[in-house]
DNA sequence: CGCGACGTTGATTTGCCTCAACGATTGTGG
DNA sequence: CCACAATCGTTGAGGCAAATCAACGTCGCG
């Protein structure tokens, strides 16, 4: 059930009681997106945070030249939100997306500044939930700063089940900022 | 006086006590380094976060072929540390030294979990601290994933003060992920 | 069935790297 | 305080990874 997998996510962190999962429970929604439905659309503000139950979404822009770039893949157990638009009200470049039949928690940030107020410990989770994501993204910039696209794209195959299966290729070398093209030569030479 | 810049810091994110103020102040330690001085070497755990109050720093590793890349400068009221070996406890890989004489607020693990606990307001201070950073090392992304070396450059420059004139040119370049010799050629076409 | 989305292949171009050599500047020991 | 070495920046020749552009096969879906 719903309200059990939120209680084992957050145990990672905190220890809640049954009234402050409770509270937190109340203000989160369950919405259920289908493949190529939207969370969040370019040019609206992202008014909310998404924790993934199941499925998997994309993150991306359209930049100046017309063709859109994918900044972010999210799967299960994974918050996804525009981070800068959520906390600074601005429009969003970004548009958000499921791949898949996806279902979330969503959270605004009015149910999550009343939160942070009324459970003070999820104050601390959201911490250190931000201080991982930030370790994740640093580790990736090591690996995509330094290393070749043939060794990007292994190490992202790798890093998500059935990741070449689930997403079309051309959205795969998007992410990994290599042309589609290229991306085929690269597995045609080691498969 | 140190403790002024410290309230003025933490005013930004939540209004502290002069008591609470207090017990944080005493938890820190002023440390100030010489140019070519070692925050943390490579090997070593990282255990401190520190804050810039004045100077110039910057974090690098030796890769595997022996040259070093820098991942990141550090300047005035920014925090440094290794972020994963300071939470996780293992050997770092990156160096942080000093560019600049250097003074900075030092905190370590041991005392800042102490002040979560103490100063409650300081989690939601450091919470959204955290947040920042997250958008900031978004928006870096956005330019170097995207960008070319010149545009990087250009964008490098002119978003820290004589930063030019403070690094040397191949530091530079190794941040910008590109050699001193193109970096060099990039300058005399557009000067 | 036909159309559009997706993947592949090949020819050509380009951004940036590698290697090597050479000024200019800095700093340090004698 | 000078001399020499080390550090730093520049220039040029040649090479490679990856982009661009264009064309074509294939598959799934309306």
């Amino acid at each position: 059930m719903m309200k059990h997998k939120l209680k084992a996510y957050f145990d990672k962190y905190v220890n809640l009681s049954d009234d402050e999962l409770e509270l937190i429970f109340e203000k989160l929604e369950v919405v259920q997106f289908n493949k190529k439905d939207f969370l969040l659309t370019a040019g609206a503000v992202c008014n909310s945070k998404y924790f993934i139950l199941e499925g998997l979404i994309r993150v991306y822009e359209i930049t100046s030249n017309g063709n859109e770039t994918i900044t972010q893949f999210g799967v299960e157990h994974w918050w996804i939100t525009n981070l800068d638009s959520f906390i600074n009200k601005t429009p969003s470049r970004l548009s958000i997306q499921a791949l898949e039949k996806t279902v979330v928690f969503a959270v605004t940030k009015t149910n999550l500044d009343y939160l942070y107020r009324a459970v003070p410990k999820l104050e601390r989770a959201f911490r250190i939930i931000t201080e991982n994501m930030l370790i994740a993204i640093q580790r990736k910039d090591e690996v995509y700063m330094k290393k070749t696209s043939k060794e990007r794209y292994f190490n992202l195959v790798k890093s998500i089940p059935n990741f070449a299966q689930r997403v079309p290729q051309y959205m795969i070398a998007s992410y990994l900022n290599i042309t589609p093209e290229y991306l085929s030569e690269i597995r045609k030479n080691n498969s």
